[in-house]
DNA sequence: TTTGCGAGTTTCATTACAAAACTTATATGG
DNA sequence: CCATATAAGTTTTGTAATGAAACTCGCAAA
């Protein structure tokens, strides 16, 4: 990966950072992944206060990450849900927690995520090749589109 | 992923979070990706104030994520590398960059990120089971040590 | 020996975050 | 129907983080 100048402005992580750069935004997102739904339960959980709370949950509905719904069978109650976007931040999450667990923590993190199939844990987050080879930052590189090979993927 | 209240404080998301969860900090870290090195190339690069550049790059030395080391030649110069540690938070930084271009920008990025080998892309960020199933929230859940069928990997 | 650069500090203004009390709409029990 | 409780926020007020601009300090080059 060597040193590219050339419009790094475009890059889409200050995108992503709008919506997650905040403090408490993956928090927030772990405890919804974890099956929290209400503003109570995510405030018990996590000890926030409760207009950072207020404000990140209406940050996430505006950006699309939640939904916020009434529950029918009681009016006061709120549901936010996770989106199809929201839940797309899973890999990022556990990419992150994966990280903090091999060089923060130290290794036997609780709970560990499973296979619902075999019980078995996943993988190690990773970059991979087309063909599946684990790549580290020297086996890649930047480059524009015209440099690819016509089979687009993920970039 | 269904409801598990036991213990989410032993998550090392927040452990991950107290080096990563700071404004600026994945931009500063995809910058040292790209290859830069010195201060003032950051601060251009990025448009960040100064003093909360020297904080942050303070604080990522004392995270363990970059080395700091004066250059032989011209003894003002000072290089900051990233160490393993840092290196290991690429695959965290292409899972959010690769979320940002899909949810935030929409599709094609530039540059775009490929195999030093063949040219091609990348292959999108994912949750894998052990034999390399992808995996969504649904397909997986939390469990504790004793749960585990005897190989242990990443959690 | 002065001019300039690299890498920071300092100062001060602005903005984000946080704790606790308050509000509003709805539910529930007597 | 009235009192009390609950859910989901707002308001208020204080503290901490951020940012722009100017300043410092060690070295290097001319």
């Amino acid at each position: 990966m060597g040193k590219v100048r050339e419009n790094l402005a475009e890059c889409s992580l200050p995108a992503a950072l709008e919506s997650m750069g905040e403090r408490w935004a993956f928090l927030i997102l772990r405890a919804a992944f974890n099956g929290l739904h209400h503003f109570e339960e995510f405030q018990q959980e996590l000890g926030i206060a409760r207009n950072i709370l207020a404000n990140r949950l209406a940050r996430f509905v505006e950006h699309g990450i939640m939904e916020r719904a009434s529950v029918p069978e009681d009016r006061r109650k709120i549901v936010y849900n996770l989106t199809p976007k929201g839940s797309a931040l899973l890999p990022t999450m556990v990419a992150l927690r994966q990280w903090g667990e091999r060089w923060e923590t130290g290794e036997p993190a609780f709970p560990i995520l499973v296979d619902v199939r075999d019980g078995r844990p996943i993988q190690e987050i990773a970059v991979l090749s087309h063909d599946g080879r684990k790549l580290t930052k020297h086996d890649m590189h930047w480059a524009l589109p015209g440099d690819v090979p016509a089979e687009a993927d993920a970039g």
